[in-house]
DNA sequence: TTGAAAGCGCTAACAC
DNA sequence: GTGTTAGCGCTTTCAA
């Protein structure tokens, strides 16, 4: 490094401890000498070192987020909004993202103990999301609960109910799921089929085990999965994707095979994706960047002594023209 | 903390000297020893404090990037590209958004001096980039190049100029751009902005300021673009966007206005976003993540003494559905 | 090959 | 209100 605290103690004709004490803004420093040394510092262009104060007070003024994709829409809409509110306090941002590998490389509390004085664990299965908390840090959980931790989530079952009632309200019944096959137990994938099967329970229509498929989250893998179920000898008049991603590579499936979303086939997604407007896609709209902010605001406040608690965020269906309604029957008659 | 190198020291009967050569794979250990070292470190779980070895060594084994958005495709892409290397490597990965504020809030050499031993800037202005080559440690921009500075660009001149010159082949002449107002000198913005104009020229084409509009580099900027480019009095036949973002904006603001991208107007961009290719959208790709791969290797380069180099890296075009070949006049005729 | 010991730059008691 | 002085936990000469 350079200049250190002991050169601006030294200009400044006082203590290193004052220079510590007066920097940060404690109490018990005259005015007159705050200001001074302020005034030195800033001459001398010091900056403490992060290492060393950190090394001395054990806090870190971190924290780790940490996340299965970079790229994904979902997980850098969340990214920025826990950006948002850690800039706003000078906080660093450690970012560590474990790949979407099946069994996904968890940076370890190992790694994580002693370095950040906070985490933010992005739609990790419950496990591993609680397997986080024994750091000691606070813990915020976005897209899945865990008792006596903090979490924002949006009512997965819930969400997944509201679209799948509404392809049943236009009158589909034969309803094809594209859904995540490696679905970790309570994962929002598990909870988002759940709340499939219970809308579909509750209009009476049996659920077709063949009208299902495996998407894994990703545009090419909504892609695949859609040609699949466009393959089956009863092709879904409808079909449910458990995220917009998904669906989207769903459309450019139905594309492929000349059919158009809306008319030919139904389709719904949920995220609330950016560009879900301009592709007609309906869905149901969770609001991601504000999860992301509340995340960040309740490790914040777990700092000041706040009790951990789950957050569920409201989320809105918007019916697009991926959804037509079915021609009125009277109005053609 | 919890247990420190000095419990490993005395539970190996060993001094704390060893235990950090052994467990670092510093050379001068006794296989033995070292092993003997590992295995107790082991049981003990011991983690060594990154603080205070970082403050002892010097060595920060940290990298931050500095971008003006985490959440834009083109951001979120690299970033994953840049995390993707940096991990394998075991660095920390320190994420600064500086927001896309006219007058960005560089985080400062000052917040970073001492902190990081390497920091990659992702589409910043080049007088900001280079401000950043003076905190003294390796240097990889993305999207500028800057003298005697690692960097990794596309030739965005020439990206522009492939771009409009498809246009011009399909036999438009006039041609709107949505761009970006405030680009800063030597900013990709303006590199593209004149890969436009030589084209133009270079088709004796004169170029039409009313033609063109600010699109902000965003979806929504895009699509208010266009539809100012709509209400001239003498519309564009083609539109060029500097960006897949802004043509997505243009798209929608053609839908609104009931025209069919390709049939009534024809539109590019270049990024080759995840998402053009379901929209139909011809561009100018460019490989997003490689780029920050390529960076994340350049600082890793510098550090084993590699002199810093621009790189640049190709484009494709990738001509769709929404630059159509006019219908050929003979075949009509 | 290993150990002793002096820092790295700052914070936090504790005195004054 | 300010100074003294131990550390924080590790790395790194320098000796042995």
């Amino acid at each position: 490094m350079g200049i250190t605290i002991r050169d601006v103690a030294r200009e400044a004709g006082v203590s290193t401890a004052t220079v510590s004490r007066a920097l940060r803004g404690l109490p018990h420093v005259d005015p007159q000498t705050r200001e001074h040394v302020a005034r030195v510092a800033a001459e001398l262009d010091y900056v403490a070192s992060a290492n060393a104060s950190r090394l001395a007070s054990g806090r870190q003024g971190t924290v780790a987020v940490i996340t299965p994709s970079l790229s994904r829409w979902f997980f850098a809409t969340v990214l920025s909004g826990i950006s948002e509110v850690l800039q706003a306090q000078d906080l660093d941002l450690l970012v560590h993202s474990i790949g979407d590998a099946p069994s996904p490389s968890l940076p370890g509390e190992r790694r994580l103990r002693g370095r950040v004085d906070g985490v933010i664990a992005v739609a990790l299965p419950t496990p591993d999301a609680r397997r986080l908390g024994s750091i000691g840090v606070p813990l915020s959980v976005i897209g899945a609960t865990v008792p006596a931790v903090a979490s924002v989530t949006i009512d997965d079952v819930e969400a997944a109910r509201t679209a799948t009632a509404h392809l049943i309200s236009l009158g589909h019944e034969r309803i094809g799921l594209i859904g995540s096959g490696d679905v970790a137990t309570d994962s929002a994938g598990t909870w988002r089929m759940a709340g499939f099967r219970a809308a579909m329970e509750e209009a009476g229509i049996p659920v077709d085990a063949r009208l299902q498929a495996d998407g894994g989250f990703t545009v090419d893998g909504g892609e695949t999965a859609m040609a699949a179920l466009l393959a089956r000898p009863e092709r879904p008049t409808a079909v449910f994707a458990l995220a917009d991603e998904m669906a989207f590579g769903a459309m450019r499936s139905l594309r492929r095979h000349g059919l158009r979303p809306g008319q030919d086939v139904a389709l719904i997604g949920i995220d609330g994706h950016d560009l879900s407007g301009l592709l007609d896609l309906s869905t149901v709209a969770q609001p991601v960047a504000d999860m992301g902010r509340i995340a960040a605001e309740q490790v914040l406040g777990q700092w000041r002594g706040d009790v951990p608690v789950p957050v569920r965020v409201p989320t809105t269906l918007m019916a697009r023209g991926s959804t037509l309604p079915a021609p009125d029957p009277v109005a053609l008659g």
